[in-house]
DNA sequence: TAGTTTTGCGCAAACCATTGCGCTAAATAA
DNA sequence: TTATTTAGCGCAATGGTTTGCGCAAAACTA
């Protein structure tokens, strides 16, 4: 079969090996195929459509009929084969805590979105809040061979991000960071926007003002708190270590430490919730509790989200921009990847935006 | 290099070429170097760590040097080079038209959660509501020679899947679907949903009203309508057209065809929203009209969220299963995966549940 | 001692696209 | 007409893993 090649040059009569169905194939079209069919060599076809063609003066009429056939053919290359002998996959990891959390949800879309502009696909993992699955994630990612990867990290430590930076793996992260660590960065400006809701609450007469925090150690919270600390300090108010509760971003939270609070303190005039679930679990807790919004207590949450108008009391919320962040998180990426010796950029602080209510009183 | 290799047997000093550090490796470890490192061939190695040794009988020194190195060289075969030989890629692809929306980001994390299990990750496309961009994504997913497929398609269209289910690749489709394709489904029970939410309206004493339409052709949107007819039939009620609007899932589209239907119909009493956006696009509407719930007007949606039961009036809703969703689509694809010969079981229809909080009156 | 079985493991093909190097034939120059 | 250039294209290696086939040496039987 191979032998005899070399002898038919041109025109011989096609081998009929190949399946010579000149539809849509069901088994995939490979340059090898096309090749046998054309009696050219599978360099000549890869040339020709990786527009190659002029610069290893292939002859026009070799290219015409190659390029027919695969259209005919529908060639696609495989991917596989492809990312294996470039070295390059197309493809970058995206590592998210929790995909039906809309605030995620809203970068993984943008990011996506991106992502298939730059003609890259997404692996797409979802590390459930959990360190473990995290690290798992990123060994998985990595031996599928990303071009690089966005990652809304989890956890407090960054040993397995390190280890990322040492191969040269373009990184960005989003939302969550580590400041000892030379990794791209994105995320909203945390501090400030905490900052922004407590001297609007304090400014309207609250002084005990509960703060419902995320997990702690993360950087959003730790920013978050600094913010609320600092308008305190600015205002010269003593703050009260009692009323700073939690320890997750989830609903369940924000719903039990409400109840303990309440129960503890009947005191405090208003809330801050570090995230959209956690205000919604606090939320229940004040139903719950017959407490009326903003007339029994007062409250702000981080996020805002399409529903916080139609709440029984509109909420005032720190709006953080998601979108945003996607954007930019792609837009350092392939920053990354286009120039892989450039040192990182470092991180990029995006301002929240205050967006005033009808859920905090003045008292 | 290669030619003395075949002199020097176990023993013989490293081979210098190969970076000996005993740590993790900065390029990846490949089969060939533990091969080289140990003096075995490379299929050797390859049989060990598949397990293979006994089958193959490798001798019990052989083997355990092999797993020893491989351990510490902290092996994992690289996937494209193995998806490439067999055939078979780990990878599942999940097409999907808004990760943004609350309830496909529900559905895609409940995959991404099945899909880990299995051992499998996920290539992630947002098809943005768009048929072409869906066309797109499915070519890309296949020459990236995934093993399966979960679709949530768009249109009203399905020339395109019918060429994917003829290469014999796993699909199933979720929540929108198509009755004369021999496709895996799974979705919720639209009609009986609709009707059921209807059939309540009707029992409180409405006769006129409004149904809010998604996208009109894709099935779920029919079978509501149906469900929606149903109800009014069986009631002997006739229905009116002209309250039948809308086209799209999204906010937008409620809010505009809420404000539209209320400048033409003022006797409508109640709203059947057939999204949670276009719910929340409604709500924005009658505020803007000063009419208020379920006073002046009624109103039940599909899809029920965290947020419904803490909206101006806690809203009624026809909930959907969305978590079983995405674990019925996994097992159902996984079925397919793992006995290829088998016909599709064809569709499931899960249950939906009327939600009843206080956004309907009695008439 | 000669023949057979078993053991232990390597060779090379297959998967597919890409690319440096080099071979052949025609075109041009001398 | 012969020497040199250049157009046109193929060979084979590369990347990493898997696997059918088969070689060679040891062990065993006759």
């Amino acid at each position: 079969m191979q032998k005899n090649k070399r002898l038919r040059r041109k025109k011989s009569p096609p081998i009929s090996v190949i399946p010579a169905n000149g539809e849509l194939s069901r088994s995939h079209t490979t340059l090898k195929r096309i090749a046998n069919q054309l009696d050219v060599s599978v360099s000549t076809v890869s040339r020709v459509l990786s527009g190659q063609a002029r610069r290893h003066r292939i002859s026009p009429q070799t290219e015409a009929a190659v390029s027919n056939l695969a259209r005919q053919f529908n060639f696609v290359p495989n991917q596989l084969a492809r990312g294996l002998r470039l070295k390059k996959t197309l493809t970058i990891g995206l590592v998210i805590p929790d995909i039906s959390n809309p605030f995620f949800a809203g970068i993984a879309h943008q990011v996506a979105l991106g992502a298939r502009q730059h003609g890259y696909s997404i692996l797409l993992c979802d590390s459930q809040e959990d360190v473990e699955l995290e690290i798992q994630s990123l060994g998985l990612l990595r031996h599928r061979h990303v071009d690089g990867l966005v990652i809304c990290p989890v956890g407090t430590s960054a040993k397995h991000l390190v280890d990322l930076v040492q191969v040269h793996l373009p990184i960005v992260l989003v939302d969550r960071y580590f400041p000892d660590l030379p990794l791209s960065y994105v995320g909203a400006d945390n501090l400030a926007g905490a900052a922004e809701a407590t001297n609007y609450l304090i400014a309207n007469g609250h002084r005990r003002i509960a703060c419902l925090q995320g997990i702690r150690g993360s950087s959003p919270n730790e920013f978050r708190l600094r913010g609320y600390r600092e308008a305190f300090a600015k205002n010269q108010l003593p703050e009260d270590p009692a009323l700073i509760v939690g320890d997750s971003f989830g609903e369940q939270s924000g719903y039990i430490e409400t109840k303990l609070l309440l129960r503890a303190r009947k005191d405090v005039t208003a809330i801050l919730a570090f995230s959209n679930l956690i205000a919604l679990g606090a939320l229940r807790a004040l139903a719950e509790e017959k407490l009326r919004i903003p007339d029994d207590i007062s409250i702000i949450a981080f996020d805002d989200q399409p529903y916080a108008a139609h709440l029984a009391t509109p909420m005032t919320t720190v709006a953080q921009p998601f979108s945003e962040m996607g954007e930019v998180a792609v837009k350092l990426l392939f920053d990354q990847i286009q120039s892989p010796q450039q040192e990182p950029k470092g991180g990029i602080l995006l301002p929240t935006r205050l967006i005033v209510r009808r859920s905090v009183k003045k008292l």
